[in-house]
RNA sequence: CCGCCCGUAGCUCAGUUGGAUAGAGCAUCGGAUUUCUAAUCCGGAGGUCACAGGUUCAAAUCCUGUCGGGCGGACCA
């Protein structure tokens, strides 16, 4: 149960009861009052700007609508006190046995716990990775990767009907060359020597086993035979082994796409095309010739006649070319067939998850989506900045022509997946985010995913304790949820209880604003506040969590530990990291 | 020249879609260890939210402008 929803129905019903009593004027609009977590805990559990948003309308002092509302809302289960504070806000005090029956409602719920029915089952299409398969993943597409995979998962938390996609761009220039590539290693998987990989190829070893596969498989066949003969087949056999390969890189991290989606199909089954038609239709498309671009001109420019989509009409700088002078489509008209290919299969939200370097894409995107759906349909282009690799502080030197790229798999096998991805999202996606090998692994404070991990190790630690001290005390949530929570109220339980209590909450704010980084915030406050009471056992032995002498007490201390270790890993979860019961 | 993102404590960053006295961690200073629970915890100090206007009951948050940094800017993908 989100508690801010709830009680924003509560003060929403009380406001009409006022209205209808004459206390206040009938027919307000509620639309901007909110109810949420003060900011500053002393205020309450609960506040609301009611009075404040609604003074204008009702031409009353906000003080005075608020000390109305509030009195009406001293009746309410489960309200300890309400009061009034600075321009109007009304605080809620909640009791004491409010919070402790969440405690068993997160046992009862389990890893249910925070799933929201915010999305109201809506289909959404995240679109994330979507690397050229032209090499093996590297830490270059590891942020997005994580990042598109864990708004997937929040997304679905939060009650949406998610689709995780890859787009492959098979179809481009690119795939000739690393089917040129290919064919070297073909060439010499059969006694040739190909020297050195020429300018203008792909030089990687990765190469070789696909050219020996090939070469086992055609034998001479293909040897001394013009481009036009294997190009095409080797273009296939090329796609198919690189799309392996980064299919087993993203499954390292935990990540499995539902759909993989080809450009070449696009092309094949003159699915642009119809787009571009489409589009047309709606007249949408003309011929015409661009303005060279502002401020610096490009020194091969050349006014040139083009089919062009009129995207300035949807808030683009200029129109954009979906055919290029040679009649073939542009790499942005096959993105428009995919787009309005998902929306045809039933996606009218559409996340895309590109690297910070497409900035330059963004509104002809979200162009693209609402001329393809008339307008019903909204694609969410999230960026994702540079990850910087450190070592001991030490910048790491990359370079993809030098061949020094740190890979995707180097980066899992040296450090792990959960501290990859946990990492990954303890920064807003658009900020850039420092990576240091060695810090990442540290056990300390300073390091967040060892901080968190160790709250639910530490959690379960307790339950082993209390297993061996009361064997035959039944410590399943079950049991658990059943122990007399209303011995749970020293304020440092309360306050963690509260804490657990935020998560339907966190999952909602994060799942609207797209923001998967929230809930590792979250996560490691949350783990803040137990390590906080899990220390004052260390000062104050009748705060401990296992009481040998009290096995009540040690039974509701239990249920709120595994409460606690149960939201840590539902948010884990989320976040695709796996919650461990041991640190070693 | 144009567009987008960023600018918050010495450092790295949060900031609940406009709320109350702007918060963490690191670093620094001072404390807690006879460890069933210190890989942790408690406390002090540290701020012109880049700058200037505007919108309103209320602005770090929204609008305009300026400065600084990053990214991007036709037949590449």
């Amino acid at each position: 149960m989100n508690i801010f929803n709830h009680f924003k129905d509560i003060v929403n019903v009380t406001i009409e009861e006022l209205s209808q009593a004459g206390e206040l004027p009938e027919g307000l609009d509620l639309g901007a009052v909110s109810v949420e977590p003060p900011r500053d805990p002393g205020h309450g559990d609960i506040s609301t700007n009611a009075a404040m948003v609604l003074a204008k309308a009702a031409a009353m002092n906000p003080r005075d609508i608020a000390e109305k509302i509030a009195g009406a809302l001293r009746d309410v289960a489960d309200v300890a006190s309400v009061d009034v504070a600075g321009p109007g806000f009304i605080n809620l005090r909640l009791d004491d046995s409010f919070w402790q029956a969440r405690v068993a409602e997160i046992l009862l719920d389990g890893l249910g716990y925070g799933d929201s029915d915010l999305g109201g089952g809506e289909a959404v299409n995240v679109e994330y990775v979507s690397a050229n398969p032209t090499g093996p993943m590297h830490v270059g597409h590891v942020r997005g990767a994580v990042f598109g995979d864990a708004l997937a998962s929040l997304l679905a938390k939060a009650g949406y009907d998610v689709a995780r996609e890859y787009y492959i761009n098979d179809a481009g220039a690119q795939i000739d060359v690393l089917a040129r590539s290919v064919y070297l290693r073909y060439q010499q998987a059969l006694g040739i020597d190909i020297g050195d990989i020429p300018e203008g190829f792909y030089p990687g070893d990765y190469l070789i086993p696909v050219g020996e596969a090939l070469a086992k498989e055609q034998g001479d066949a293909w040897l001394d035979q013009p481009e036009e003969v294997w190009l095409k087949p080797v273009r296939l056999a090329a796609t198919e082994a690189m799309m392996r390969m980064i299919r087993e890189d993203l499954h390292m991290l935990g990540i499995d796409h539902e759909v993989f989606f080809s450009e070449s199909d696009l092309v094949a089954s003159g699915r642009i095309d119809q787009a571009i038609e489409m589009l047309r239709a709606k007249g949408l498309v003309y011929e015409g010739v661009l303005e060279p671009p502002k401020g610096q001109k490009p020194d091969d420019w050349e006014p040139r006649p083009q089919t062009l989509f009129r995207s300035t009409e949807f808030g683009d700088d200029v129109d954009r070319p979906l055919r290029k002078s040679d009649g073939s489509h542009t790499y942005f008209a096959a993105d428009i067939a995919y787009h309005y290919d998902k929306a045809k299969r039933g996606f009218l939200r559409q996340i895309d998850v590109l690297g910070a370097d497409h900035v330059g894409y963004v509104k002809r995107l979200e162009a693209a989506a609402r001329a393809a759906t008339d307008g019903k349909g909204q694609v969410d282009v999230r960026l994702c900045q540079l990850v910087r690799l450190y070592r001991n502080g030490k910048p790491v030197k990359m370079s993809k022509r030098a061949g020094t790229m740190v890979t995707l798999k180097e980066l899992v096998e040296e450090v792990g997946k959960d501290v990859v991805r946990f990492i990954m999202l303890t920064r807003k996606n658009e900020a850039p985010l420092d990576f240091d090998f060695t810090k990442v692994v540290e056990q300390s404070r300073d390091n967040p995913v060892f901080y968190v991990q160790y709250a639910h190790a530490r959690a379960h630690s307790a339950l082993r304790k209390a297993r061996e001290s009361f064997p035959d005390m039944n410590f399943s949530s079950v049991g658990l949820a059943e122990a007399d929570m209303s011995l749970l109220t020293d304020p440092a339980e309360v306050a963690l209880i509260k804490a657990m209590a935020g998560w339907p909450r966190m999952v909602e704010t994060a799942a609207e604003a797209h923001e998967p980084h929230r809930i590792a915030f979250y996560l490691y406050d949350l783990a803040a506040e137990f390590h906080t009471l899990w220390n004052k056992g260390n000062d104050d032995l009748s705060l401990r969590f296992i009481i040998e002498s009290d096995a009540e007490r040690t039974h509701a201390r239990l249920a709120m530990v595994l409460a606690l270790a149960t939201v840590i890993r539902s948010g884990l979860e989320v976040l695709g990291v796996d919650a461990v019961e041991e640190m070693h």
